[in-house]
DNA sequence: GACTGGCACTCTGACTATTTGAGTGCCAAG
DNA sequence: CTTGGCACTCAAATAGTCAGAGTGCCAGTC
């Protein structure tokens, strides 16, 4: 049905129109890439193509343009992931080894991602369901008001501050933190909730309201941290390159940039750091971003992952270098943060 | 030379051109707001207008559009600050409220303020170099590892691990977390350095190594915690509604947004809550933003402002109702911070 | 002296051919 | 199965025309 020269005219097909953004017809494109036979011969397998629906013509006696099943086709057989050059390696390690703290990390490889793929990256933080408790601080601010302070092994800071029904002592104050930091510092963010539970149960009767209090303040920002995914965003600049029908192309990306909620649905599950998930136009799950393409992968740890992070742009673009890319820092931000 | 009418002519230019987006000439204007004199009056005092550099003409034969110093006599003189209705007023303060931390109230104010004036918003966090140090907390890793953490009096948290020269004991992390806080608790950031030196002092000459190798990343916290002034940017799919120049108007304020550097120039200096920045088209430092203009002021506290929050948008924006709300934003952005 | 109606003039933008050329499909021959 | 040839199609570019909104200026009026 497809045999070889008909994918080989499909894979010149998508080459040429990611190239120059122009429907390609059967002349240029025995002219551009050597296929060996006449643009009478490929015009015939056009046909057969776009029978098949992979390539479509925008009208009648235009040339031809990739429909999304024929950049899947092309994604998944016709191309190869292109590896980044040496040069481009040791930038990407030194520009992320530059990084302070996990904040930093995310906001470098955004800003990474957005320059080497040119297009818009967006970044997961790093989701804390697999994290643990390092630490837990309770201070005296006033004897009616404690500040809590948490820090998880990832090393993101949760913050209360609560406000006590009667006054504290500091002698409490003191065998509460460390009763709480023996029985939670290792667990998991998961796990903690319920250990909690048990540090209440062994305090004097007469503590357990002004404990509750605190037990309950501490529980909230448990949830609050695992809840959150925050995600970063980046190379909103690189939209203008998306061709000319601003409306259509343009304005509906903007608007999801703007709703994290959308970007974590585009971006998907975290998949393992070396498995790239493509999403090619109507394939994902926004109708306003059906010219739109999204490619992303898991990062975190050689093993699993702890978030996603990827690229949005348009549907013509250069899948190979695209997805090298964005597989490329997902790997060196992995191992980055493996490190600290 | 200006007499009260050709200020009214001016006034009217700016509002219906605000308005449609398009040039506007003499038989309009006196068609839609009533001057009560003829077209051809309205000619001549254009011509003056025109003469004297407030209105220009794209092409011969079309209408006049402000010129930049035309807007600027606009909002000096012509134009009052529109307040905001009561319902407004209202959703500005629940919606603001329901904020928990300083990062969520930052990101619901971008939020807001893009919402309402329909344009790109931009909020700078508030300064650190007015907050002091809540509390400093010690915490041992491992015996050549601790964890510093910082809380400043306005919710934010710097944290960093040392990495210790030799060993430490509980004993002098313990003495250290307790002089460390009397010492500096209360102080300003700016302060603190100094009087962390003296700390350091106090410690037993075989411990100085370590005190000094703490103390050192405490400084470097201390100092990047003023130093980084930290932007939030919101609402760039308001820049669909700049018009049709994609390349000329909105491209290079899509560049200008991931250069945070850029913006905090932008905003230009905190100036009182009450007062408002407005930099219109070419007054901006920057050449590429000619056909932008910012709208921006000072927030905190009813008499000194800590931060700076604002608007981007097109030079022919409605000032007077973006002005408004931005001051209201403000407003009640700073009532939210003083309470908390 | 300031305002107004009238008039000639200008220029853009919209509209309508007209043309050009890249590209197609199909067919008959190699 | 491949290829050269040919008639056909349609978008985009070019050119020409026209209407209308707007201007500047002048002479007359209050």
């Amino acid at each position: 049905m497809l045999d070889e020269r008909k994918l080989d005219v499909l894979r010149a097909i998508v080459e040429d129109y990611v190239a120059t953004h122009e429907p390609v017809g059967s002349k240029t494109l025995v002219d551009r890439h050597n296929l060996g036979v006449s643009p009478a011969t490929v015009r015939n397998d056009m046909a057969a193509l776009e029978e098949e629906g992979y390539i479509t013509q925008p009208h009648t006696s235009a040339g031809r343009i990739p429909t999304d099943a024929g950049y899947r086709l092309f994604v998944d057989k016709l191309s190869t992931v292109k590896t980044l050059s040496a040069a481009e390696k040791k930038a990407i390690t030194s520009f992320l080894g530059g990084a302070v703290d996990l904040d930093d990390v995310v906001r470098r490889t955004v800003r990474l991602l957005a320059q080497i793929t040119r297009q818009v990256a967006i970044v997961q933080y790093p989701s804390l369901n697999r994290s643990s408790v390092r630490h837990i601080e309770v201070v005296t601010m006033s004897p009616r008001r404690l500040l809590l302070v948490l820090i998880t092994s990832n090393g993101r800071v949760e913050q209360r501050i609560v406000e006590l029904p009667k006054d504290i002592d500091e002698q409490l104050v003191a065998d509460l933190r460390s009763r709480l930091n023996t029985a939670m510092v290792g667990q998991r963010l998961t796990e903690a909730a319920t250990s909690l539970a048990t540090v209440a149960d062994n305090f004097a009767p007469d503590d357990r309201s002004l404990v509750a209090a605190i037990v309950t303040t501490l529980l909230e920002a448990f949830t609050d941290e695992m809840g959150e995914q925050r995600i970063a965003v980046g190379g909103a600049a690189n939209l203008t390159r998306y061709g000319d029908d601003f409306e259509r192309n343009v304005k509906p990306v903007l608007e999801a940039l703007e709703e994290h909620v959308i970007l974590l649905k585009l971006l998907g599950e975290a998949t393992h750091p070396q498995t790239l998930t493509v999403r090619i136009g109507h394939e994902n799950p926004y109708e306003e971003l059906a010219t739109t393409s999204v490619v992303a992968t898991g990062y975190g740890s050689k093993s699993e992952s702890l978030a996603t992070l990827g690229i949005v742009g348009p549907t013509h673009m250069d899948y190979p270098s695209t997805m090298g890319a964005v597989r490329a820092v997902a790997r060196y931000v992995s191992q980055i943060l493996a490190e600290s």
